[in-house]
DNA sequence: CTGAAAGCGCTTACAG
DNA sequence: CTGAAAGCGCTTACAG
């Protein structure tokens, strides 16, 4: 009984399913008296249609796919929230997947994604899958990149421009008179392109105004959480050349955690050392310190995403892949202005 | 060229589209030589199996829904975390939904998901829904709902006991020598059951020594964000009867932004006002206070939730649905123990 | 306004 | 080991 279908509705009604169909679907005109025949069954029957006949027959589902590696790290679901909204206005739904930057997990997903026919296009984040491993595919899928467009590929890519946003980073805090500013979250291997370029900002910054970069306060993260900015800072803090008085995290998480230790050891921020993230999430408008960080445009982010993706979905000409560029702009808060 | 079908695999490799079904399922013994053929097709034509065809004829997905008011709100990332890792135990994928609370498409989604075909089953954690909303459907739907059963309703729940809860939580205030203690997150409105939950424990923890509580400081706040408990936070700071001294909010967001309302006003924590939360949420750990919480078991309540959900899908007989609990700690932190 | 029928792209007894 | 064929539950020209 879970499941009628069309044809037993058809059946119990007395009309043939092309005449349910259209009701279901609010099809063509259909006299008051049938109309209420078929609702009748399908009240009696609990008959709802199969989205996945419908789906077939239809070419289509309605769905997006959004890829992104952890849900629970801010920006991601923050994001979500941007994309969801910017889909809507197109019709689309959005269902979200998690891969935990596991590559088997993003390799599954966009292929069983993009070109299985389950959603109508995805947008991937990707966190393995090199910029190297995406080029490899044909691009024919409706599948837009978030994230500069560092090897040649053939996708769409979205992103924001992440060397100027770790320049201005740390211009900001060279400005403030910081002279050993400590940069964390470096990624110096293979899909670690985002934070290479964050990294290249930082130097750029420095090299800009003839300062040398010391090469030490220059630290990898395994991953962009708070517990390790947490650790990266204890370990900075236990140098015996003193703590930095300034620290640019890649991400928020990343500064959270560092401000964690800070406080714990009893530093003080920004007097002691300034913190600057990356990201703008919540929280860090709620921390004590509240948080300077570079704010991406996550609105338009998803906006050109989706615009993206909806633009190959029709039957149109195929236009080449684009890199967009979404704005970001430098967030002054206490952490580096004092309160 | 993006898609060739099954049928066209099997022409250009001069067989039986059977054939090409078993190489490509690795079903069966295909010789040597014609699996090779096969495969050298499926590479030249790019073929990837439709997944709403197959999916269709199998009569599952292998997808789960997780269907969650907001992403952006921590406790539910972090259950989603631990709902997908719990699925893909079982072999499942899960795709996640957010609703923003909003009536219709939280409705939506049950219909469209659990009995739709496009999903196996679905775990949803209904906001805008009442429980009496949900005990109107007739409960065939694969669908777990998180949350107490409040109404009589056809569906497992899993949830935790928020009585008990907040009952421990208020008593800890209480133990602490603490008199005025203001509860923030109460919904006196039909769809907050949860936080009416969490009022009644809180109620019961004073009855019990005898206490009587002062309804002014049971505030209602909207939503369950940081901007809601700064509001509510300030306040109740600004009644002229003076500050309480301690606060339990009804999740963490509401604690952290309480937290930030009472470090900008100079107040201490907790020597002037102490602070308790509710989800245990990885925010709390980094925050300076850091945050004393009550701390569901999320991992269980996945896994209670996604076991129930793949025990309704086999053949065998249906169970009548159940009540099941996740066990929930409280977490003592500096908000109420000092550093 | 409504029927009978083809077909979306698969899987899978049934034969051989 | 492999074919020919039915059918999953829909939608939609094509007729009438």
């Amino acid at each position: 009984m879970a499941t009628a279908r069309l044809r037993d509705v058809a059946e119990r009604a007395g009309v043939s399913i092309r005449t349910v169909s259209n009701v279901v679907n609010g099809y063509a005109q259909v006299s008051e008296e049938t109309r209420r025949r078929v609702e009748k069954a399908v009240a009696e029957l609990g008959y709802r249609p199969n989205l996945l006949a419908r789906n077939l027959k239809r070419g289509r589902t309605g769905l997006l796919a959004l890829v992104v590696p952890e849900l629970d790290v801010p920006y991601f679901s923050e994001l979500a929230r941007a994309v969801i909204a910017e889909a809507r206005t197109y019709g689309y739904t959005v269902v979200i997947d998690q891969t935990d930057g596991e590559p088997d997990r993003e390799r599954e997903l966009i292929m069983r994604g993009a070109s299985a026919a389950l959603f109508d296009g995805v947008i991937l984040s990707p966190l393995s899958l090199s910029q190297a491993d995406l080029a490899r595919r044909d691009g024919s899928d409706p599948l837009v990149l978030l994230g500069e467009r560092i090897a040649e590929s053939p996708y769409d890519h979205v992103a924001i421009d992440n060397v100027a946003a770790a320049y201005t980073a740390t211009e900001h805090l060279l400005d403030l008179g910081r002279t050993r500013i400590a940069a964390v979250g470096d990624q110096p291997y293979d899909t670690g392109e985002t934070a290479q370029l964050r990294t290249r900002g930082y130097r750029d910054a420095h090299a800009a105004r003839g300062l040398a970069v010391d090469e030490s306060l220059v630290v990898a993260t395994p991953r962009f959480h708070r517990s390790d900015g947490a650790a990266a800072m204890a370990a900075l803090l236990d140098r015996p050349d003193g703590p930095p008085d300034a620290v640019f995290c890649y991400n928020d998480l990343l500064a959270l955690g560092a401000i964690r230790t800070l406080l714990t050891r009893g530093l003080r921020i920004p007097e002691d050392v300034a913190v600057v993230g990356f990201d703008d999430i919540e929280a860090g408008r709620y921390n004590t310190p509240t948080l300077t960080t570079i704010s991406p445009d996550k609105a338009a982010i998803a906006r050109l995403a989706v615009q993206r993706i909806t633009g190959r979905l029709g039957d149109g000409p195929q236009q080449p892949p684009v890199e967009l560029w979404a704005p970001h702009r430098l967030e002054i808060r206490e952490s580096t202005a004092g309160s």
